[in-house]
RNA sequence: GCUGUUUUAGCUCAGUGGUAGAGCACUUCCUUGGUAAGGAAGAGGUCCCGGGUUCAAAUCCCGGAAACAGCUCCA
């Protein structure tokens, strides 16, 4: 029998006899590894993949054996989990079809056509077999089969769902998985056995067209998570428990940021004196960022002819999907609630001849925007009907394209440090490259735009992915991307480049060589909008807005009544200073002022009876972290005005 | 928009075909205190909206709205 290599990550080398499987090199390790492995990762002459650990290895190799704390193996782990799912679902509603069962970022879920509605109440039973059945330690099998043997067995057993999937699938390259009595059309891989998971929580059941399109049937899925350690699945639920504290529509609620109202409307936020006050901060703030970067502020209509959006290409594109136009007692006038700021301000860039000399020009503006989203789309302040985008429209010429698109790349990673988001993964948005036609403009200018923003990307040296087909319509783009509590991923800052609308426009700018030029648009948006922003910095900071934001700073709590007139002075002096102070005169004992305080999460808290009076102090208190000793009231706001100062740190320092 | 679930006091939520409930918050009174809930009394309701069944509907049925989860969509 012939020898092979084998290579470990580490580097070591380990010869065995060819046709050995992960499973049995795990085990010439040590049992205990052999008792943690779940899947293999090799690589050899045919490329890197993630395979069965019972699968031979007939050459060299290099080999990864995967446990749980490699992401790989916890997905063979949720694919497994979902084949389980399957088996349960089979003995228990027999007839039951099957779409797909794949895993996911965090568990697994299958889609299901059901004879018999399977609702949420039906959970804990599954669950039950699914355990049972995970006990028996049944391994799954893998089978290769021709496609008229796959088409065959889904052909009997009447699963059309099945059998769409096989026709897509090319000869010799169908495999099979039996785990108990549930076979499944299946690539794999999958754990050798079900006996590796040891606690499992079916999380949801929701609706899902079939292939995903909406214009299928509907099937229901199912979804779940496992672990091999039961302690591992109550550590996760504990986790989703502290996420859902964190959700912006509870917090934003609690702490009197921002409401809704059926009798306004849905999807359209009524922003609460605490939650304007906080963004008017987070305005200035941006505002002052980019009067350094010599952005100009422009405030344009809430509404425009419908004729505006005919130039822009919009309203052919939306126009349907849209608010619809508000007509006029004069016949046939009509005007949009404008979905975007762009037309107005190629408006304001065409009021003038533009030289070469005054580009880039930057109009800026928070622009209230209104677009009808699906009802269900609604969500909290992450997706609304009306909202305010922190817009901005550089106009630029060709050579400055480049530079001008790193600047606002600058602008959107310091706003991201001066808020501590740190987990935030950029994407490079370009044309899908097979439907071509869904996009407007010309081939050379996409992949002009194109480069610029992946030259851009490398220029910083910023991690982003590549995702083909996700580009707007009229240009490429660069999206920031950050997760919510419970990890659903939403888009923050923008930055996009348009050749098309200064060509709808007919913007121009003449050149050193006297003749008239095309300028280039760069939509840009570091915020995104103000309500997603908001929404995405409360569940990032658990309502513990940094010190400059935060709608109150300070809380001064009298020790009784009788100090009540002093807190007021205390309080009065520190606004005058401009630290947001309140104070709360109840008749309540300190403990309980204390305590509601600390759940209002205002940073300090000022405590003053007969001891701080007579010397004319406060007693600062830290939220969340208690007693550090004693300050006057004018040393107090010197150090919150330091504190801010420090947080908000001009770019150039 | 689609599938499913939900909607009862300011908030969080019990509840039942026959007089509407709790805790917290609120008001008043007592208490005047030293670092995370002092005590008592009181007030507060279109039980989401509209129809139907019934002697009787907040409860059962139908329609609608909104919220939530997922899908689909997102200039």
């Amino acid at each position: 029998m012939k020898n092979i290599k084998i290579t470990f990550p580490d580097g070591s080398v380990r010869e065995y006899e060819a046709g050995v499987t992960a499973m049995q090199i795990a085990e010439s390790i040590s049992p205990r590894l052999a008792g943690e492995v779940l899947a293999a990762k090799v690589k050899d002459s045919n490329g890197e993949r993630v395979q069965d650990l019972q699968i031979p290895i007939a050459e060299d190799s290099t080999v990864k054996l995967l446990k749980w704390d490699d992401d790989e193996a916890k997905s063979v782990f949720w694919h497994t989990s979902s084949h389980l799912l399957a088996e349960a679902l089979e003995s228990l509603y027999p007839g039951i079809k099957f779409g797909i069962g794949p895993s996911i970022e965090t568990g697994f879920y299958y889609d299901i056509d059901s004879p018999t509605p399977i609702t949420e109440a039906d959970l804990p039973a599954i669950e039950a077999k699914m355990m049972e059945l995970a006990r028996v330690k049944a391994p799954l099998v893998r089978n290769e089969v021709s496609k008229a043997e796959a088409l065959k067995t889904f052909t009997e057993k009447g699963d059309e769902y099945k059998l769409e999937l096989i026709q897509d699938l090319a000869d010799g390259t169908i495999t099979f998985y039996t785990n108990g009595c549930f076979t499944d059309l299946c690539r794999g891989p999958h754990l050798p056995d079900t006996s590796h998971i040891k606690a499992l929580k079916l999380t949801s059941i929701a609706g899902a067209y079939w292939r995903g399109d909406e214009k299928r049937k509907m099937l229901t899925r199912i979804y779940g998570v496992a672990f091999p350690k039961k302690s591992m699945l109550d550590e996760h639920l504990a986790m989703l428990e502290e996420a859902r504290k964190r959700d912006h529509r509870k917090l934003g609620k609690e702490l009197e940021l921002f409401a809704f109202s059926q009798r306004v409307g849905q999807g359209l936020p009524l922003w609460l004196p605490k939650g304007a006050a906080l963004r008017n901060r987070l305005e200035n703030f941006l505002r002052n960022i980019q009067q350094q970067y010599g952005y100009e502020q422009v405030i344009t209509p809430h509404i425009g002819m419908k004729d505006l959006y005919v130039t822009s290409g919009h309203y052919a594109k939306y126009g349907k999907d849209s608010f619809q136009p508000i007509r006029t007692p004069d016949e046939g006038e009509e005007f949009l609630l404008k979905p975007m700021n762009c037309p107005h301000h190629c408006e304001i860039y065409r009021l003038k001849p533009r030289s070469y000399k005054d580009l880039p020009v930057r109009f800026a503006e928070f622009g209230t925007v209104y677009r009808y989203e699906m009802s269900g789309e609604l969500h909290g302040l992450t997706r609304v009907r009306g909202f305010t985008q922190d817009d901005a429209h550089l106009f630029v010429r060709p050579d400055q394209l480049q530079d001008e698109f790193e600047k606002v790349i600058d602008i959107v990673l310091y706003i991201f440090k001066t808020l501590k988001f740190e987990n935030f993964t950029a994407q490079i948005s370009l044309r899908d490259p097979v439907n071509r036609e869904k996009y407007i403009g010309s081939d050379e200018n996409w992949e002009k735009a194109e480069s610029a923003i992946v030259q851009s990307v490398q220029n910083k040296g910023l991690d982003a992915t590549v995702e083909y087909g996700e580009a707007a319509f009229y240009g490429p783009k660069l999206d920031f991307m950050v997760k919510d509590a419970i990890g659903r991923r939403w888009q923050l800052g923008t930055i996009q480049v348009d050749y098309n609308l200064p060509e709808r426009f007919d913007l121009t700018y003449k050149g050193a060589d006297d003749k008239e030029h095309r300028p280039i648009m760069i939509h840009r948006a570091p915020f995104g909008s103000m309500e997603r922003f908001v929404a995405v910095l409360l569940e990032h900071t658990a309502g513990k807005f940094p010190l400059w934001l935060t709608p109150e700073q300070a809380v001064v709590l009298p020790i009784s009544e009788k100090f009540n007139d002093y807190a007021e002075n205390v309080a009065k002096l520190l606004n005058n200073s401009d630290i947001r102070t309140i104070t709360d005169t109840r008749n309540e004992k300190i403990g309980r002022k204390i305590r509601d305080n600390e759940l209002k999460r205002i940073p300090f808290m000022l405590i003053v009876g007969e001891k701080e009076e007579a010397e004319g102090v406060v007693s600062v208190r830290v939220q969340g972290e208690g007693d550090k000793g004693q300050m006057t009231p004018a040393e107090f706001a010197a150090f919150v005005t330091d504190a801010v100062a420090k947080e908000t740190e001009p770019i150039n320092s």
